[in-house]
DNA sequence: AGGCGAATTGAACATCTGTTCAAATAGAGC
DNA sequence: GCTCTATTTGAACAGATGTTCAATTCGCCT
């Protein structure tokens, strides 16, 4: 009963947010549990809270990351409306598609989320949302799209795009780039003036 | 400690499906007990066991009698292509919008049925897709569509739509019949030939 | 070689989990 | 009013839950 050979904290620390983030998203957050967590990384449960302070905050952490991460590893890029629309299918499709777990982690896990924790999560996405608003709205005005609604058309156009995480496996039918190219033509001719 | 006045099955069984349908709903089927349930009906949790022989087939029978109903509810109908697309959009909104409770449930708690009843589940979903997948190759066939990948806008058509529970709330900016419209125009344009 | 801090154990805490069942009471038909 | 059955209680089960902490050992620096 004490430290064991060879650790470090720099080495179990990333450990036990690998196994949250497998565990969470196979599992759901409610239905793991620490000790289950502290055996896939090989360690006693005991051991978890010198790397967080608690269960929610392990979710909270995976969540504001992902979202931290995602707002700025993408800028939207200068150019034309449509130019600016096709670069953020694309990339939308492809950082998604590269990072499954966080993404179902990040959607299905927010009712679990203490209410702090939820506005801050909450505030990310919206963050998110509105640069592909912001897309449609400068298209509406220069006459390159027709959007009834700017709202409505960026949740319809990120719940299509998401939805690729649902069905595509590597190695199937459609390649990566395929995929890219398919949504990509389905989004620009459903917002076409 | 017995029977409780005015107590009958034909009012206490809803009553269950009820609890846990909205239960499930908020706080996620792993999230919640038994004894919640029981809590919510107002009786105690080993009465449960006297409308349901555990807690998966609550979660089962909630997801099967959706999906069953969702097919039964509506057919295609004879027509145009276009007409079917149509059809469908603006049926699967509204009923979507009707039920935002059984519709997150079933896409939500996938993960926590059983290997038998996750693939009950999955054949009724599979059905429900291969309805629009059938529109789309027969109007790409008549030349009113172009769709690179049936499948592929399958999946996307219906993320789109499903996306709607995700932010629709009553008695915001936009009435039910709007959104139906501006989604069915979304659709349209984007398998427009 | 020795000492100090970093890393981990394992037991303990109080509470909750799904499920079963004998005992008890309520409604309904006579 | 009596009986029969439908309905519910409440206790019990064996185990799991998140979290804390004194005790212990390892790695590293001098």
């Amino acid at each position: 009963m004490a430290r064991k050979q060879g650790s470090h904290a720099e080495t179990t620390g990333p450990k036990v947010r690998d196994a949250a983030l497998r565990l969470f998203a196979r599992h759901g957050f409610a239905a793991v549990s620490m000790r289950q967590i502290a055996k896939e990384v090989g360690v006693q449960a005991g051991a978890l809270y010198l790397y967080t302070p608690d269960k929610q905050t392990l979710l909270f952490d995976l969540m504001r990351e992902h979202l931290e991460h995602l707002l700025s590893h993408w800028q939207v890029p200068e150019g034309t409306p449509l130019a600016q629309l096709e670069a953020f299918c694309r990339h939308h499709i492809h950082y998604h598609l590269d990072r499954p777990e966080l993404v179902f982690i990040a959607y299905m896990e927010l009712r679990n989320l203490e209410p702090d924790n939820f506005a801050v999560i909450e505030g990310l996405r919206r963050q998110y949302e509105n640069r592909l608003q912001d897309i449609l709205t400068r298209g509406q005005d220069s006459g390159d799209f027709a959007v009834a609604d700017g709202k409505l058309a960026t949740m319809a156009i990120i719940a299509m795009l998401t939805g690729v995480n649902t069905w595509y496996r590597e190695g199937g039918r459609l390649k990566r780039a395929d995929v890219e190219g398919i949504y990509w033509d389905m989004v620009r001719k459903s917002v076409a003036a």
